[in-house]
DNA sequence: GACGTCATTGAAACCGGTTACATGGTATGA
DNA sequence: TCATACCATGTAACCGGTTTCAATGACGTC
């Protein structure tokens, strides 16, 4: 592997020089350049980026530690992180922990000295000892963990507000006995999905205490609620599953039982995913943009990068309902746009 | 940020003894060695990896650089990939070439330094011109690349194949005048598809110059050929679409005509998406294990990290047929289990 | 022709670790 | 008791770049 002394050895000139040539520095005569530049591309030079980084006291690279680097979920974020990450020349560094908490700290510490910030989406644990783990120093935003728990900038979507909204159009579309499947207990979006349902079939003139049935996320789980509602005759006039997948398992049961989907049971989801659009009929879902909330954690890295130290602040992301085939609400898209907080910055970057 | 420095003169030793101590050294008393940890855990003392990797010549990390970071496809690659490379002890540096070959050079230059060996997919240019620029001296082996084009290792689909048995499958069910609708003609996959299918009509019997309809690999584009079909008014019994994204497209614009799927035309597709089970009826198509092939491009580098120089070899991954609702052939998973080449090694690690 | 100014270049320090080699102290054996 | 071996520790070089600072030389001006 050819080294910088290699190329000036080869150009007749010092390191030192050999560097500012490549470097583009305006104290090089035009024929030392050349005779530089012409060296390292004989030579197939490539600076070697841990070397740079360390003088340099920068890496252009920032680090991505996320709970799964597949499925849907994490390849809109990593989609939105870099669009962003990309135009502002930075490279990624991608890590995802592996479930432990011992995963989370190897791999925050597997970042130090190799980037120059860090987006991180925190899994289910203590804020404290994420706190504790963070390297000190190094710019750092959280992904999708609540506003304020920590003294950190963060960006979340606001579960609670778009499960509340579909929960009003349901119920504003005459539904009453609305039943929802939520997701793991532990998960954090589940919890604040079935908080917003809770709310609102209190404040709109739901049925008082409304069937909450248990959930994982999974399709299978879905369709195990379903065929508990079925079994149990329970009188049920819609059903909202806090994950697309459940409502698509759940949805594909009620139709096999011959149920009417949505004229004797209506069915939303929550996501969007792709699918949602190919079902019998097509589900309405409250869509939650992934990507524009990757999109706005680097933005908001980026201004910390570059500004200095700024206050923690905390985006939230306002889903929008997805209104289709599977209630029989009007079929429209009712976009919310008033975001809560630092609203024009997301839009400028 | 502390250093190494600040450790040893906390503990009162040298940066030797403190850097042999954090690393698991022998050769330090048990008392100093808890004086430095001691002393490290106290000043949240993390190593500089930048700077570590200098001195190691390895990084303990690896670099992949695909056409794309997001959607269905590079997600399950990047899963294959992670868990080979997580079990190893190693961390994925990711990066994007958004297209150009401008930006591939950049990409895979991003990585020198930083990586100690790289999985590339490469984009539809020039081999040579990427050959000139791979890193010298930095293992490296290719994903979906064509096997023998470069004197380069490489994991592929064997697209061809998998196109030649699911037409093949169609021929046996009876089918003679089967449409294709390609991809774009400059992607490779869609040629070895193009041209498994073309082969299979010429050897099976199917009519002797099958309608080749153009397509881009979107939803769109199938159901537009879809429409050609029908206001065309052509003779087919079999439409076999070069992905499932088209042939979901087709499947949507066949069933509102009216036309009877798989009684009247048979759909089958190519990648087994995860929609593919969705549809109505489930698409037929060819499952290919994108997370698998990820898996072994990182089996083969990991193998080249260790031991050395190896011949530069090319495994070749069978997709399996999945005969779904869309076509009436006998609903089965066939899978085909003889890989080409190198297949015992895949197993082992 | 002497001097000051400025631009170009080189020598060397530095970034933060690791490790070869030197050093000094202790245990062992003759 | 002394030579030897061995072990823990420190010193300093090194990895491959960048940058500060000093040196050199060309040029313009009086």
């Amino acid at each position: 592997m050819t080294t910088i002394r290699d190329v000036a050895r080869s150009a007749g000139v010092s390191v030192a020089t050999a560097s500012r040539a490549l470097n583009g520095h305006l104290n090089v005569t035009d024929g030392v350049r050349k005779r530089v530049t012409d060296a390292a591309a004989q030579l197939n030079y490539i600076p070697h980026n841990g070397a740079r980084s360390l003088t340099r006291q920068r890496s252009d690279a920032i680090g991505v530690v996320l709970p799964d680097l597949f499925g849907e979920y994490f390849s809109e974020l990593v989609r939105g992180i870099d669009s962003v990450a990309h135009q502002a020349g930075l490279q990624l560094l991608l890590s995802n922990m592996h479930g432990s908490a011992q995963g989370t700290a190897s791999a925050i510490r597997a970042m130090r000295g190799r980037v120059d910030g860090l987006l991180i989406m925190p899994p289910e644990s203590d804020p404290a000892y994420l706190v504790a783990n963070l390297p000190p120093g190094l710019p750092t935003v959280l992904i999708n963990y609540p506003a304020g728990a920590i003294d950190v900038p963060s960006v979340a979507i606001d579960n609670y507000s778009g499960a509340r909204a579909m929960a009003e159009a349901l119920l504003a579309g005459g539904c009453r006995r609305i039943a929802h499947i939520s997701g793991p207990r532990d998960n954090r979006d589940a919890r604040e999905r079935l908080r917003g349902f809770v709310d609102a079939m209190r404040d709109g003139g739901g049925e008082r205490s409304p069937l909450i049935l248990p959930g994982d996320f999974t399709e299978e789980a879905g369709a195990e609620a379903a065929r508990l509602i079925i079994a149990g005759n329970v009188a049920v006039d819609a059903v909202f599953a806090a994950n697309d997948m459940m409502a698509v398992g759940c949805l594909a049961v009620l139709r096999e039982a011959g149920i009417e989907v949505p004229d004797d049971i209506a069915v939303a989801g929550f996501d969007d995913i792709p699918l949602a659009r190919h079902t019998y009929p097509a589900l309405s879902t409250v869509e939650v943009h992934i990507a524009d909330m990757g999109a706005a954690a680097m933005s908001l890295l980026l201004a910390r990068l570059q500004g200095g130290d700024l206050p923690a602040e905390n985006h939230l992301l306002q889903p929008a309902l997805m209104m289709r085939g599977t209630t029989s609400i009007e079929q429209k898209k009712v976009r919310r746009t008033t975001a809560k907080n630092k609203r024009e910055e997301r839009e400028q970057s």
